[in-house]
RNA sequence: GCGGGUGUAGCUCAGGGGUAGAGCGAUACCUUGCCAAGGUAUAGGUCGAGGGUUCGAAUCCCUUCACCCGCUCCA
């Protein structure tokens, strides 16, 4: 609204936010309760939105699949699986293991470390020093030097923290501390919900709240071979909520406790597992860039090898696709990866189900493997927030001093209908277009105050089009358009609107 | 989990032991009719929650919750 410049990335996060409440997309959980951390509520807007994404997703994945390197449109087909499923399933997958990170907390210095990235060095019988896993032999050097220690690295015993027991944790210097014995004992940090189906709390019924949907969809593989006719290289698909106990929330919708994940397992013969991994980073940085994400906030990285995940150690590693966040500026947050989980999954499941989960080529009965997978698996929450970023303008030339630049394929609302005065016969068409088109997009008809107010209330929920209804209306049949991101005006027949929208809904920004 | 900050109307914020405030917004009506215009009126708050001190607490003290920033962590 003044001439302010538009605020920092920073801000920006702020405003964001209070956006994102204000007009209804994302309001904290249980506000009304003081909240709960980690936990969020989508409004009528958001849960719009999200639905949009969601549903160009399954889209782009299992209604039209992309055509494959090979010119055939590949084969996709959903499922949408139970959230709680049988325990033994996260044992299978590493998760029961795996999925838990020990910490140890130094005392001294407040600052906390994997136990498993830490490494001992036996100085003499009692002064161990603590360094991480990647310190620099300089570094030891000179931690050393300062703690009056011989430099003779070589010589020490190295190893690691998690063969220490506990009773011998007070010979140690942290790797950050001064003084001796200040590390905590390791606490465990299991990433997931447990819950217990049935009445009685004990061991024997504990379930898990799925921390990932991957595992859904390896569990019915057989399901899907057997009643489909999917034949590899092919691929299943969902979308569903999953669950992480994080133990520090942040960044608002970024990294929740309950969210959404869009994933697509194909399984494919592990010779083909580069050529597929290469498709499909490729296919899906287009699908982020043409829903809107085009400028250079979005970026895709290859993972450095210390970052790789249990299953992906002997595979082709994980790719990433990142946007780069106002909270997360100058640095990058993770959208979606594509990962290689190599034949892991599957032959975990058949280990530890005694289940066949081999499949059999059938132009070749004798031949008989374990696909390979390649996983791309995109957030959906993130995904939302990441449009929302995106779209987010400050614009101090308009009266809402922001608007929201959304691609019209995911904008909440695609067009208002405004009659320009709530009296006479203005509403009446008004209301008679808004039955109309709303059979066909989802649309908004605001009758009350003036004109500007509800531009101003579009521009901030993003909507692409507003057809004014005014006195040549009656006259000459015509509506005016007004385009969101240069506050134009086209004049237009009646009877066109829902064509013009179809014709201006995958393309029109308004810039040009 | 640690350190710092914040929490008062839908939003942005002022107030700082003695009847709860402003601007914007919302609602109704009037006026106007293409970019948050003007007028009149109305509604809306147990000052994040709980406890304590006090004749009296939004204000002082303690505890707690949530959010933000920084650490830490993140398949």
């Amino acid at each position: 609204m003044t001439g302010n410049a538009p605020p920092a990335p920073a801000d920006a996060m702020k405003d964001i936010v209070a956006l994102c409440k204000r007009r209804g997309f994302v309001f904290p959980a249980s506000e009304i309760y003081g909240g709960i951390n980690g936990f969020w509520d989508f409004g009528p807007l958001g849960v719009e939105l999200k639905n949009n994404l969601r549903d160009l997703w399954w889209k782009h994945m299992v209604t039209t699949p992309p055509v494959g390197p090979d010119g055939a449109p590949v084969q996709i087909v959903g499922i949408d699986s139970a959230i709680i499923q049988n325990p033994k399933a996260w044992v299978a997958s590493g998760h029961v293991g795996g999925f838990s990170d020990p910490m140890v907390d130094c005392r001294e210095t407040k600052f906390r470390y994997r136990q498993d990235h830490l490494i001992v060095l036996k100085a003499d019988a009692h002064n161990w020093i603590a360094f991480h896993q990647e310190a620099s032999t300089d570094d030891i050097d000179r931690k050393l030097k300062k703690l009056g220690l011989p430099v003779r690295k070589t010589e020490y015993e190295r190893v690691p923290l998690t063969q220490v027991p506990v009773s011998e944790y007070s010979n140690i210097t942290g790797p950050d501390a001064k003084t001796k014995g200040t590390l905590t004992e390791p606490k465990q940090f299991n990433l997931m919900f447990d819950s217990h189906a049935g009445p009685i709390k004990d061991d024997a019924n504990k379930v898990y709240l799925r921390p990932e949907t991957a595992q859904g969809i390896f569990l019915n593989f057989k399901n899907v071979l057997d009643s489909t006719r999917v034949r590899v290289p092919f691929g299943i698909a969902q979308i569903g909520k999953a669950f992480r106990n994080e133990v520090t929330p942040r960044n608002f919708i970024f990294r929740s406790r309950e969210f959404e994940q869009m994933e697509m397992e194909w399984f494919c013969h592990g010779d083909d597992a580069k050529k597929w991994r290469d498709f499909w980073f490729s296919e899906r940085t287009k699908f982020w860039q043409s829903i809107g994400l085009k400028s250079d906030n979005l970026r895709v990285r290859d993972h450095d090898k210390d970052e790789l995940s249990h299953y992906a150690k002997e595979g082709l590693g994980t790719a990433d696709i990142e946007y780069r966040f106002p909270f997360t500026a100058p640095d990058f947050g993770e959208l979606e990866g594509i990962a290689h989980r190599c034949d892991f999954d599957l032959t975990q499941h058949q280990e530890h189900s005694k289940q066949k989960l081999e499949y059999m080529d059938p132009d070749d009965n004798t031949k008989r493997y374990i696909p390979h997978v390649i996983e791309p698996a995109a957030g959906l929450t993130r995904g939302v927030l990441a449009l929302i970023c995106e779209a987010y303008t400050p614009d101090p030339n308009r009266p809402s001093g922001v608007f929201l630049d959304f691609h019209p394929s995911v904008a909440p609302k695609k067009a208002a209908i405004l009659p320009l005065m709530s009296k006479g016969e203005h509403p009446e068409i008004a209301t008679k277009l808004y039955m109309k088109v709303r059979e066909h997009y989802n649309i908004d008809l605001d009758v009350k105050q003036n004109i500007g107010k509800r531009y101003a209330r579009q521009d901030e929920i993003g909507t692409p089009f507003c057809f004014t209804i005014d006195d040549q209306t009656s006259a000459d049949h015509t509506v005016t358009v007004r385009h969101r991101n240069t506050m134009k005006q086209d004049r237009i027949h009646l009877d066109s609107v829902i064509e013009y929208m179809r014709t201006n809904m995958n393309t029109a920004t308004g810039r040009s």
